[in-house]
DNA sequence: GCGACAG
DNA sequence: ATCTTGTCGC
């Protein structure tokens, strides 16, 4: 069965529903951050890799990292990321031993055309508050914000103009983030936990270092590739 | 109709 | 979504 684009925009409409833009309920202990590569990114974007890694708050010590390797069968199409991404991400998610009081994505929250960009989608199905933390705009109107670290704008709604989420520069002269909430949080609140996770980097801890360890797993996965290859071959 | 388009 | 190399700004 072939994946329906035209079924997967009614579902989206349908999960925004279940979006709740309210309040934390409980105190911040500890921050996820994830990430998705691919063993060949960009000749064979097909066997995947998805993980997770669990920081304290505010201190940002690691206490937890765990990954995942299966095939990703749905192509990438702009504003349909999450279907594309979200069943590797949510089976390297159940791998934790410590569930997170929140999680940073990448991609964006509900600065997205429907309202459910892939952070939304996962807050809404896991429950768990969620954050986008996109490195390109994708929907939604903004100033460039300042050059200075912790400058900041909001992202406005094209037709409500409401404040959906907002470009955050959390490094002096780098490109701007765009954060915003995914589920269960507020767009200040999204802002906030995106400044006070920032370490004088472009990203945020969560989401910098599920990055460099997504990096580290894949160069192993290769090189472990290679090692068997060349057991074989005798070479 | 055209351009833009998270990872 | 990658890698490598060089260059520039802080």
């Amino acid at each position: 069965m072939k994946f329906s684009f035209k079924k997967a925009r009614k579902a989206q409409e349908v999960l925004k529903k279940r979006v709740k833009l309210e309040p934390l309920k409980r105190e911040i202990k500890t921050v996820a951050g994830c990430d998705l590569t691919f063993l060949d990114p960009f000749k064979n974007p097909i066997t995947g890799i998805g993980a997770f890694i669990v920081l304290t708050y505010p201190e940002l010590k690691v206490v937890e990292k765990v990954y995942e390797v299966a095939e990703v069968e749905i192509p990438y199409v702009p504003g349909f990321l999450a279907f594309r991404e979200l069943p590797l991400l949510i089976k390297a998610f159940k791998k934790l031993k410590r569930k997170p009081d929140i999680v940073f994505i990448d991609g964006h929250g509900i600065t997205h055309p429907r309202g459910l960009g892939i952070a939304a989608h996962f807050g809404v199905i896991t429950g768990i508050p969620s954050v986008g933390c996109a490195k390109k705009p994708l929907f939604g109107e903004f100033k460039e914000p300042c050059r200075e670290a912790g400058c900041y704008e909001p992202i406005l709604h094209p037709k409500t103009k409401e404040t959906i989420g907002y470009a955050v520069r959390l490094r002096k002269n780098s490109k701007p983030v765009y954060i915003s909430p995914g589920n269960l949080i507020t767009p200040e609140e999204a802002l906030k936990l995106a400044l006070k996770t920032a370490r004088g980097f472009k990203l945020p801890e969560p989401t910098r270092i599920a990055h460099n360890y997504l990096q580290t797993v894949r160069k192993g996965i290769i090189q472990r590739k290679l090692q068997e290859l060349e057991g074989k071959n005798g070479s």
